[in-house]
DNA sequence: AAAAAAATGCAACTTAGTTGCAAATTTTTC
DNA sequence: GAAAAATTTGCAACTAAGTTGCATTTTTTT
């Protein structure tokens, strides 16, 4: 079943010391291609016809995530949506912004809000996650 | 049915133009009680005796968040946590902290960070949700 | 090439939230 | 205050995302 690995995908996955499988490097491809975060189903219908198993994708993602590779952006419609963590700092990933009308979502990768002081003793912000929503250019009447 | 619905309750739901009813004052009173948001569960169990039907909260929760008195804050393990719209302006509500040693979530009301300015042209930012993470006082071992 | 370790597919399961409908309660109207 | 109209409630069945255990396959190590 090995054929097409691309090498990127496999030096990706080595250099994170994940097993280079088919799938993997698939579903990192698909990923990678993707200008916003993809649910897992999303992710299956761009597998198209190779026909990955529901429960791989969802291991698969869990590892990558583990692996600091992908994290999970934001969750919609009880869903988790899943994207490559290579714009993120340690402390916080770029915002999200979804449009109201549509129902679109993009990464605003362009700004990195300030991060949110701590205002009690003792407590410490180890990471921030900013969700935005609105009108995107497209559903902006003024435009 | 009809007992001690209490005033405050009854008030606050007239003046939203819902029905008052025994339920709905109940699970007002829950949300007010609160000093954080609670999920459909949680509400559950604190209605205690009274066993009020799990279809019933969900809708009593749609129609105080359409009437804008209630608003989801926050979605952990796939479920929303609920919790009345008092502290929170048009454009954001304060941000939530949750602790990734306990699990808890605290409102941080004292604060009110600024909102993140549009980056495109067109795109126009209606509302702001932040969450936070990292060591609550109790779990902070330096303290 | 063989042995060990890890990934995969499958079917069954879990759980938050939803839907349609009949019965009960609340509100409106007179 | 009673009857009619409107709304809420409970129930059972359903939906859909994500998880689990286990046997099989693939990958990695030796």
């Amino acid at each position: 079943m090995m054929s097409n690995l691309n090498l990127k995908a496999r030096k990706t996955l080595k250099k994170a010391k994940l097993c280079c499988t088919e799938h993997r490097a698939a579903i990192l491809k698909v990923l990678s291609a993707a200008n916003r975060p993809l649910s897992q189903n999303q992710i299956a219908r761009r597998l198209g016809k190779t026909g990955v198993n529901k429960t791989t994708i969802y291991r698969t993602l869990q590892n990558f995530c583990t692996a600091g590779l992908v994290h999970k952006a934001y969750i919609h419609k009880r869903a988790w949506y899943f994207e490559l963590a290579h714009n993120c700092t340690e402390t916080q990933c770029h915002p999200h912004f979804t449009c109201t009308s549509c129902g679109r979502t993009s990464c605003l990768t362009e700004i990195s809000p300030p991060m949110t002081k701590s205002p009690r003793k003792g407590l410490v912000i180890k990471h921030q996650r900013i969700q935005l929503e609105g009108l995107c250019p497209d559903c902006n009447p003024k435009l």
